[in-house]
DNA sequence: GAACTTGACGAAACCGATTTCTTGCGCTCT
DNA sequence: AGAGCGCAAGAAATCGGTTTCGTCAAGTTC
């Protein structure tokens, strides 16, 4: 590693003005372009870790996500990083793999490394923020309720387990299951909630034991609870999946039982990722993912610059891809 | 931050004996115990970046991926992960775009960071890996020739052309298109070149006009080229797609068309992520991304152990499920 | 009992930048 | 001409750990 002094040394300068050089303080030019000579003839690149411990912040922020294999989160990633790029931040995105630990482990090294700031994606208990707003970091959860005083973007989950239960009876589809995630995370829950509350008013069928199956929030959790629908006395004749990875897995069941949609209403709460089928007999509740993740960038640059405000929490809504209706009678 | 000279302070003793405790160097244990208890009450968490500083290295490894949004890499990424985070090691995600400037931003980062090594899979052109050899870090590529003395971690490219091709005429189909990335990609250029030379042996048909398709590497690159092959006079009965992306794309296009295999015949390289349609009409060539990543891991760590031999180059080999036959007489 | 080994541990140097403090030069103003 | 000001630039302190070096006390050996 080329040093600051050996820059000096070569430029006939003090490390002090090498360092003012290229932090554009004012150098008479002569010295200016001594020392940009010196620096390119031994490639000197500054040693961030020098720089960082003396200045306390860097150029570095993490992205927390549960799952990079998710399409909803490398989205998001990408909406982050298009934003800090252009701010001239670098992204350091870290896999937190649903565990608490993890996440804590990951937050503290986000402290330690004196980060410029955190963006957090739920995991599915809570891991300790406070590690993080202790110290004053920076931080910016997305759809997750602290209950903290921190930033948060939301999608509003509610509302969209009511758009993907609503757009299934609308197409005229009368015994709408549900395939929800696991029970602790909280936007799932949502969403669960509005497929109750739409179903409470719209099923002309009141029975509906078994209607509603909790899975994990992965592929191999929406077959299995796709195939527990199939099994029932009485299957749905449509199904909401509070998420994109169990949305596939259920259609991957269906289409081995040579049941395809439309004959079976299917609404998917997230994006089909690489539908190798017509995604048109899909209903889908496309969420913002890239546009959480700009918006999440975006506050905190704001925060970073120094913004001192109460906290604040944007709601973005999600945005309906009607499916087809059913064969039946046409 | 608490500081290692506050724990000193309350603990009674120097900073040198908290340094020694939290390393695991020979300190009395009545010491030991003052330093735990004051370092617990303050709630101490070491400065990585001062640690850093002055042992020159650090915990993290960077990988470098061209895509974050396709799951070849995602993949890979785990791989990594998982290799290196049983190692103690936690993994940065820097998602290079394609874009050599990125790529060489990022290999800077990871050498004025002092990170321990990196994991470098391919962007289309060279960024400048002599950044970071030149200074002795660690580095390990994946599926590029560098030519430099570097370890790398391959697929058997033309073999996986091969394959796949090949599996196609074994299923009876005789006029073999393929879609092949940007010529820069030598990995592309490989699998094209085991088509081609496939094609060469068994084609019954001499013309090969239009038949390869260069195409971007992502889903729309796919498409585009898949419409411009059904758009010809004598449109192939079959394809063969040098990565999964296009290859979703392809399969979009004829679904849309109203073509499914195996009415026509097709086969990708790479693993077709979140299929919803049944995947076994379809031929796929999985390439081992997983084991990649693993793989690279490993290699990395021998090198941050210190393992000096000349640079070692692992081949890994795809395997092939086989997809359906033509539905014409049958 | 003197010389020697061993081990704990504090003082201080060190990693490589940045920044404050200080010096000294050249210019202006009266 | 001498006081005063502005500005470039070097010396040295600083960030927070780790590590070398030296000291001192306890234990060992002859």
């Amino acid at each position: 590693m080329v040093t600051i002094y050996e820059v000096a040394a070569k430029a006939g300068v003090s490390p002090a003005t090498v360092s003012r050089v290229f932090n554009g303080l004012p150098v008479s030019p002569e010295k200016v372009d001594l020392v940009r000579a010196a620096s390119d003839e031994l490639r000197y690149v500054p040693n961030r870790t020098a720089r960082r411990l003396r200045n306390q912040t860097s150029e570095l922020i993490a992205l927390l996500i549960p799952d990079v294999e998710n399409p909803f989160f490398t989205a998001l990633a990408r909406g982050v990083e298009d934003a800090l790029q252009a701010a001239g931040y670098s992204v350091v995105l870290c896999n937190t793999d649903d565990d608490p630990a993890k996440e804590t482990r990951y937050l503290d090294i986000a402290n330690s490394e004196n980060m410029a700031g955190v963006i957090l994606a739920p995991s599915s208990e809570d891991g300790d923020i406070r590690h993080l707003t202790d110290h004053g970091r920076p931080v910016v959860v997305i759809d997750r309720n602290t209950g903290l005083n921190i930033d948060s973007v939301m999608v509003d989950n509610r509302a969209a387990g009511i758009a993907a239960t609503s757009a299934l009876f609308d197409a005229g589809y009368s015994r709408v299951a549900c395939i929800a995630g696991p029970v602790e995370i909280e936007s799932t829950e949502e969403r669960t909630l509005g497929w109750r509350q739409v179903v409470a008013k719209r099923a002309r069928d009141s029975s509906l034991d078994g209607l509603l199956q909790h899975a994990n929030y992965r592929v191999d959790g929406g077959r299995t609870a796709m195939q527990a629908l199939l099994a029932l006395d009485t299957p749905p004749d449509a199904v909401v999946t509070t998420n994109n990875l169990m949305g596939v897995g259920a259609i991957q069941v269906l289409s081995e039982a040579g049941i395809v949609p439309p004959t079976i209403g299917v609404a998917v709460i997230g994006d089909l990722p690489f539908a190798t089928l017509s995604p048109r007999a899909i209903t889908q509740v496309h969420l913002p993912a890239r546009h959480l993740g700009t918006t999440a960038a975006r506050m905190l640059l704001e925060r970073i610059a120094g913004d001192m405000q109460p906290a604040r929490t944007v709601v973005l809504r999600a945005e309906v891809t009607q499916g087809l209706a059913p064969a039946i009678g046409s």
